[in-house]
DNA sequence: ATTATCTATAGATCTATAGATAATGC
DNA sequence: ATTATCTATAGATCTATAGATAATGC
């Protein structure tokens, strides 16, 4: 990609893939800071670049959020997948909200600051919410489907969802927040999925059984396991 | 306070009480776009002023966001008093988490801008970290207590607080994110504190005991019970 | 000739201050 | 005389553009 022509960097800094490198740095800034709030300046800055050069690969800062949100897309594949599948509900849901905890925590921007512009910016960035429905939307029928085959307890479905989702999410907001340690995400997750999926079990003895299943699916869709 | 002298608005907008106003609408603002992105103008403008007519009330910015925190530092009183009561420890943990909930909901500005300018400004917002601490501290005590007398399975005190307390936090953040029905904060923080009490209870059926006795104890300690 | 950077700066904010103005209270 | 507002604007950013410059590749 680079290291062909080009001005050498007043700082000296040599890049492969400037374009990367940039979206990381302004994903950071932008979690730390907020969007508003990081400049430029310090964008090109951490990047080893002058301000204005920035504009070379990215037309405005909001074309950088763009490109940062489409890297940072929240996946719903486990969710898609698992919906159908005939293992129990309870290791089903355990496994997509262990993959929604890493899947966040792992991203490089904090959810909430994603959601926050996806806010301002409802025509540009409608499919982030899409998303969101349909992820509810799968949970809800995994819930539902734990109730009518009695392993869970007799709760309403919608509630249990945005509170388990309310989980997940408080869950990444505190690991960014934190500058948290990546080799801690598996327990960070284990411990949210585990609390959402304990609090519906009709018999708590069956968790150690239920996580040992969900274990085995989440060699199957996941990177990264517990 | 108000009401005497004073050249009139050009809004004409009367207000008693111009200061308090100030720090509904600014908190408001805040909260919906972020501290850095709210400008001093559209605070103006929202409270019938002209822009520059803020700095007769607060003298900067900075100043407006200080005020807001004060007004809105959350309170450890139910911890603080619970911690030592005799009440099983699942109604003492589920009344603390209740009242987070709530707490946090029904504050104007959401918690986790507030922790971000915390996070900006350690110096000048020392004492916010100090009563996070504290909460941390007095909840696992709660959860130590109640997994010694063995109604609760045996966990990670430290892992269940933080989770909990994720919880609590992704529970205000999606409350104050969708605008939120103030009528349906008590539904939301039953059922955060719900979640994570029934995920630590080694008798499941023991809930609605559970929650009984934590309504009692609500009615003693908050305006708002469920 | 192409690529990737730089310097310089126009134009658009945004915060905060200075000083005028229009009420009420004495 | 005091209070609370207003208008006007200085000064400080911050984004984005224009055009120059210094590499490599042909």
């Amino acid at each position: 990609m680079a290291g062909t022509g080009g001005r050498p960097r007043r700082s000296g800094v040599v890049s492969s893939g400037p374009r990367e490198e940039i979206l990381t740095v302004a994903a950071a800034l932008f979690a730390e800071k907020g969007f508003s709030a990081t400049r430029m300046s310090e964008i090109a800055e951490a990047s080893g670049l002058r301000q204005s050069s920035i504009y070379y690969w990215f037309s405005s800062k909001d074309q950088l959020l763009r490109a940062i949100m489409e890297q940072n897309r929240v996946s719903l594949s486990a969710a898609r997948v698992l919906v159908d599948r005939a293992e129990p509900a309870a290791a089903r849901l355990y496994v997509v909200l262990y993959h929604d905890v890493v899947q966040m925590c792992l991203a490089p921007l904090n959810f909430y600051a994603l959601e926050q512009t996806a806010h301002e910016q409802p025509e540009e960035f409608a499919d982030f919410g899409l998303d969101y429905a349909e992820l509810v939307r799968l949970l809800r029928d995994v819930v539902a489907q734990g109730v009518a085959a009695g392993e869970f307890v007799d709760v309403d479905e919608e509630d249990v969802v945005r509170t388990a989702l309310s989980l997940t999410e408080g869950t990444q907001h505190r690991f960014h927040a934190g500058r948290g340690d990546v080799a801690d995400v598996a327990r960070r997750a284990d411990a949210a999925a585990t609390m959402a999926v304990s609090s519906l079990l009709r018999e708590p003895g069956s968790l150690p059984a239920v996580v040992a299943a969900a274990r085995a699916g989440i060699a199957g869709f996941a990177a990264t396991g517990p």
